[in-house]
DNA sequence: CTCTTTGATTTTGTTACCTCA
DNA sequence: TATGAGGTAACAAAATCAAAG
């Protein structure tokens, strides 16, 4: 997946359809065809796998029938294609009984289906889920799954960028501070220096910026816009957040 | 053989609903 | 009847495992 500078706000949003919402939102999200969930659901065993596709009508029911190599109905379909090794769907049950956990590979068909899915919406409600394992012929609790780590794994990614812009902005704000360190020792040096004083016009009146409460001299005024908004700024806005006065550098062009 | 990707499992926390004293 | 406690189920996140490429 592709992640943009565009991506980058710690809303954590991954562009269109994609954008992850806080976990209070999971945390606060209803639970809900809640008659479903509870009444219909409950006590199923959402790991059996579908009923063939002739009467998988209805159901939510994740069910259907009970097979011992659940993946079985669907090692046929959307199998993006033959070739190699069953690209489609590899179902692995450990039918062979030697109790080694093989695993189902998704063919690239199944796969555009749950990204497409998932770019609508990151979180499936019962139906949706049902439905959609219907679709591609897998299990349920396989599409569960999927959009489980599909979540799992956009987070991480997303949480990667932002530490590394994060990192970009502590080194430019690094940066910026040593160069102001710089100049107020230049500005120091300069005060410090007799000669200074001689080419000085003193300042005949003073002006306060309004942003800042700052005052500098009217004889050399200063450009409508004299108010640069150093990097804390333009990172705060970045992170969409206004930035607190105190830590808004404000700074006098010269 | 090593590394990455990714399907699957386990653990843990939260919420809603139900039952019962 | 209202209420709080305890039990249960569903669901999601996080951590982890492990097969496959």
């Amino acid at each position: 997946m592709m992640v943009g500078k565009e991506d980058v706000g710690l809303s954590l949003s991954l562009g269109p359809g994609l954008s992850i919402p806080p976990r209070h939102h999971f945390l606060a999200m209803p639970h809900w065809p809640t008659d479903l969930a509870r009444g219909r659901l409950r006590g199923i065993d959402v790991n059996r796998p579908p009923p063939p596709a002739g009467d998988a009508d209805e159901e939510e029911d994740a069910a259907g029938a009970a097979s011992s190599s659940p993946n079985s109905a669907a090692s046929s379909v959307l199998s993006g294609g033959a070739g190699k090794r069953d690209h489609g769907a590899s179902y692995c049950s450990d039918e062979d009984g030697d109790g080694s956990r093989k695993k189902l590979r998704l063919s690239k068909d199944q796969s555009a289906v749950l990204e497409e899915s998932f770019k609508e919406h990151n979180t499936l409600n019962p139906k949706q889920k049902v439905a959609l394992a219907k679709k591609l012929r897998l299990r349920p609790r396989q599409v569960e799954v999927w959009f489980q780590n599909r979540r799992a794994r956009t987070k991480l990614k997303q949480t990667e960028v932002d530490c590394s812009f994060l990192k970009r902005c502590c080194e430019s704000l690094t940066e910026e501070n040593r160069r102001l360190h710089r100049e107020v020792q230049e500005l120091r040096a300069l005060k410090l220096s007799p000669q200074m004083f001689m080419h000085m016009t003193p300042p005949t009146t003073l002006t306060m910026c309004p942003s800042c409460e700052r005052t500098s001299p009217s004889s050399a005024p200063p450009p409508p816009h004299h108010h640069r908004r150093r990097p804390i700024a333009a990172l705060a806005s970045l992170l969409d957040a206004p930035p607190q006065r105190s830590s808004s550098l404000c700074i006098i062009e010269e």
